[in-house]
DNA sequence: ACAGAATGTAAGTGATAACTTACGGTAAGT
DNA sequence: ACTTACCGTAAGTTATCACTTACATTCTGT
């Protein structure tokens, strides 16, 4: 997929964000990953396929071993959306304030 | 709570973002949100609970109704979170990108 | 005071997701 | 060739989540 919606849904778990920022200090093979998680080898695997499916990882092959490494591509999508909508709630935020002062300060 | 990780599980469910985002378009009630959504009033209710645990909305009275707008410094969190990872993100991309260009040329 | 509107909450249900163990497949070393 | 290491997948279980209906509460207007 690698939209927005499938990121946000694979970075909600926190077991799956751990996968994802471990990754994301330098590229590790799936038992590393596991060593340092309190969850089984497989468990790591599933997730990072979610990642992967999600556009948010890649993998390569070294030997027996399969060595993922985040893409910032699959970032992309959701940086876009936030910084659109931040502008977007800054703006409205301000005016409900406003709003909020207006009536304090205007009722009888 | 009001932290990352609850900002991302409340963003992560697709009805809820959408009531995120109609209520980010400008303030509105809860039966004005309910009536754009292919979901109950109640369920509504409960989306805007969970958006309001993570800080992400807050609510004013008004009469009987009661008045749901965006709260930006929700996303504050999120957004620090994905800009740092978005630049360590960046540079290790490159440097795995390079290294795979060295083994493709340096092998025998 | 009463009727109606708007909302929050409780209880129950179906689906999904995260995890485990068990198994099959591929690559490296002896 | 055989063993070992590393990994992905299938099957099953348990917990959680999103949704619905039913009910309680609060506010407004008559």
């Amino acid at each position: 997929m690698a939209n927005m919606n499938s990121a946000l849904m694979a970075l909600a778990d926190p077991t799956r964000r751990a996968v994802f920022e471990c990754v994301g200090q330098s590229p590790r093979s799936v038992g590393e990953i596991a060593g340092g998680l309190p969850v089984s080898r497989p468990a790591v695997s599933q997730h990072l396929k979610v990642l992967k499916d999600a556009g948010l990882v890649r993998d390569r092959a070294d030997g027996a071993r399969r060595i993922y490494f985040v893409d910032p591509k699959g970032l992309e999508p959701l940086r876009e959306w936030l910084d659109r909508f931040w502008g977007d709630a800054l703006e409205a935020y301000a005016r409900e304030i406003e709003k909020q002062n207006q009536e304090k300060g205007g009722r009888s």
